[in-house]
DNA sequence: AATAATATCTACTAATTAGTAGCGGAATTT
DNA sequence: AAATTCCGCTACTAATTAGTAGATATTATT
């Protein structure tokens, strides 16, 4: 074995536990939210210790970061795949499909707007920042686009239709439709999908 | 000065501060939400000690459960003071309606369903469940004789329509707009409730 | 004016948790 | 096999903050 393979082997088996890592801390999250998740949460979930897990994250701040980082790059992938004959709103409507199941599945709320203090702490993460921009200009882009082509209502500011948008992703109905009523998985991201589009009323 | 009045006029200081308190409780939720709201910012946006503080309430979750009762009650009487004459979907429009003007004045959303912290505190006060369910009981009534008159999509389960309409007073496109674009008051709540009510779609 | 009663404050305790120092043991090299 | 390196862990520190004890001021009563 090679010096190169081996430290390529090393470099996997960190990469590996890292995104264990990542896991667990998505998982917490989703659950218990930023304030509630204590570092011992997160290595115990792992199954390493805390110096351990610092080792790969310097901070609770940083962790959360990569983890929201990670959310954002698998939207930014999913949008990259699609096929590029979509119209933008089938696009849009994909796209919100995917971040509502990737909630359904234990995932985190997409966006985390709910906590003074996280979105604060990531105001000031330059590398999440720079993330979000991108997949902002992308997600504006088919918005404007769709309003154009008479997908969207083009009489409400594209600002509106912007943060309803994203405003869906994390919408505490999802997680209330699946505490308290009966329905799976798929009927909720269906009918999510429909409310955001066409409303409550008739 | 007779002691009764003493007395009273003595409750009536107490309970003029008791209202002090909870307004600045409400205020500071507001901003900071739950996790970074301190007793000690309480008790200076009063100006009062810590232990003043505590005698009126007796833990910070009593504190904060109070300010959501208040909350709930105002909404309880804001529906009773409705014309009673009004349409189902008229009166749920104006409710909510109101509590975005509430959020967008400075006070706290509505439903707190941010914070996992939050929510189980709130699901072990027993005084805050009863009115929520009262209040609840009042609107489920009001989303289903809406979509009897057709007024809601008779489609959608009322348990989405509920629920969505809901997320609606703590959607944090409220907060965004607010931030980002131009717009006042008056406007993001008509854009609110219209998206509310139709969706992005045109 | 002296005393009793009450209200409010300063200064503490206790518990939680982010972050770290430094030890012990396994793997790797000579 | 001995020496060295490196990894992960136990056990700590420091800082924050909910909640309280007990001193202090203020008001009411005689």
């Amino acid at each position: 074995m090679s010096i190169f393979s081996k430290l390529s082997f090393k470099d996997q088996a960190f990469k590996l536990r890292e995104n264990a890592i990542l896991d667990a801390t998505t998982s917490i999250l989703g659950s218990k939210g930023y304030d509630l998740m204590t570092m011992d949460d997160v290595a115990n979930a792992v199954g390493i210790s805390k110096p351990s897990l610092y080792k790969h994250f310097k901070s609770k701040e940083d962790l959360v970061g990569e983890a929201l980082i990670r959310l954002i790059d698998g939207a930014v992938d999913f949008l990259a795949q699609l096929d590029g004959q979509l119209k933008p709103i089938e696009k849009l409507t994909d796209l919100l499909e995917w971040a509502l199941r990737v909630r359904l599945e234990g995932g985190m709320p997409f966006l985390p707007s709910t906590s003074a203090h996280v979105r604060d702490m990531l105001m000031r993460n330059l590398k999440y920042i720079t993330r979000v921009l991108k997949l902002n200009g992308q997600i504006e882009k088919l918005v404007k686009d769709a309003q154009q082509s008479g997908d969207l209502n083009p009489d409400l500011p594209s600002d509106v239709i912007l943060f309803s948008y994203y405003s869906r992703t994390c919408d505490p109905a999802v997680e209330y439709l699946q505490k308290f009523s009966k329905m799976d998985n798929e009927q909720i991201v269906k009918h999510m999908l429909q409310v955001c589009l066409s409303g409550i009323s008739a």
